[in-house]
DNA sequence: TAAAAAAATTGATATAGATCAGTTATTTTT
DNA sequence: AAAAATAACTGATCTATATCAATTTTTTTA
């Protein structure tokens, strides 16, 4: 009998929800009151698109590019989860006796957000049943994914923690087994609650252990399977 | 200038959310269906009220009691929070595409619950707009709790780790700072991701530094200011 | 194109916390 | 009340990872 792990969610650092168009639940009347309180804007690689803090006077939907979120500390920032085009990236922060952003998020290459009036957006919330139930669906399937996180930054030795990005890299963001990996180092430090110097070294031995290639910043998996083994007896 | 950290979540071991009673917004006729679709249990300490992986037929309301929300892993747990009365604990395992319960929850003390089925609670989720707004709070403001403690577990070494449970424990669960501890040292290493050892070392020093005073299982809190700085420089 | 700055890597060392085994204290069972 | 089982504590040792400083490589700026 194949020993299995318990049943736990995936740590995946990025959410991998359905890509269903919750905007066609609302009406009319509700897509216009959005759309008059909606700017589309652009922004650079690197730049912020919410600050820890500050007010949160808008929701963030990620129409394309690339970006992170994450906690600031004094001394070091944890990133949370990485969010792909087609998300929302500042649901959390939506609650009442709360009107600032729980975390920072910016981007890894040029993206295109669009930011809902806050009040506008609160307003729909508490008329549009349908839509409400479908932004309950988001934020329950981001803590799912958050939870794994959770356990495997907590639980999980060095290997298993780089193991587990590199496949979710991987499979969720790049969606092939060779990708250009575009993030620093010590962006993969905050991804993995390590220090940049452990993450260097993890990737030498992974790849002087032939389950990855490197060249330069091009990451090629030779053994999924190995890299799978690691993440899960780390 | 007095020096501040950076604008972040608190790190708490509960969620500290205001006591509103959230059924007051349903109709009659919502109010009647999750009636006649609930149970009202008891369950005795040390009871499971929720098992990781297994079928979410219901959502859960602990209305009275103490329960700890967990991860379950193949040789270590990591408790993700502590709930207190009047409080749902199983809400984040309501999502479409998902049918299991994401994580298993227990009780400390003898505790009673009402186990609402989940088809009725979708259903009223779908159709009550002001309802569903208000358990988005409620899951917002989860989240925020969560992220904190993430952060915690993830950068913090273990003293400060420590120092935050017993300030959440005294200002959120017991409200004072001199408490009965009936968590076992198994559960603080759950809680704050070390061993059982670490934390009876750790309680050990901080009462050998009269930070604080213990009597057996009873915890008198002697320099509440001093767990404070430990808790934020570690 | 060259210089400067930043990022990454490397080697050595230190530290934090885990693990292990044995002992003591407390709780549970008979 | 006594025995057995469990939990907590303690000391010693080990391991994993951080830290530090220096070097090398890559990227950015002039």
């Amino acid at each position: 009998m194949i020993k299995e792990k318990k049943n736990t969610t995936p740590p995946t650092c990025v959410v991998s929800t359905p890509h269903i168009n919750i905007f066609e639940y609302l009406t009319k009347e509700e897509a216009e009151l959005l759309n008059i309180n909606q700017r589309n804007v652009k922004f650079k690689k690197g730049e912020i698109l919410a600050k820890q803090g500050s007010f949160a006077s808008h929701v963030i939907f990620l129409r394309s590019g690339l970006a992170k979120v994450y906690l600031e500390g004094d001394q070091k920032d944890l990133i949370l989860k990485i969010v792909t085009n087609n998300h929302f990236v500042s649901l959390s922060s939506v609650f009442d006796g709360n009107d600032s952003f729980i975390y920072s998020v910016s981007t890894y290459v040029d993206s295109e957000a669009t930011l809902f009036n806050i009040d506008a957006f609160k307003q729909v919330l508490r008329s549009n049943s349908k839509f409400s139930a479908q932004i309950i669906n988001l934020l329950n399937a981001n803590t799912a994914q958050v939870y794994g996180r959770f356990y495997c930054l907590t639980r999980k030795q060095s290997h298993g923690r780089v193991a587990d990005i590199i496949m979710c890299l991987s499979e969720n963001i790049f969606e092939s087994h060779s990708f250009n990996l575009n993030l620093s180092r010590n962006d993969l430090a905050d991804l993995t609650g390590l220090s940049s110097e452990s993450v260097t070294r993890i990737f030498k031995e992974f790849r002087d252990s032939n389950i990855i290639e490197i060249n330069n910043k091009d990451i090629n998996i030779l053994d999924y399977q190995r890299l799978k083994d690691i993440s899960t007896y780390g």
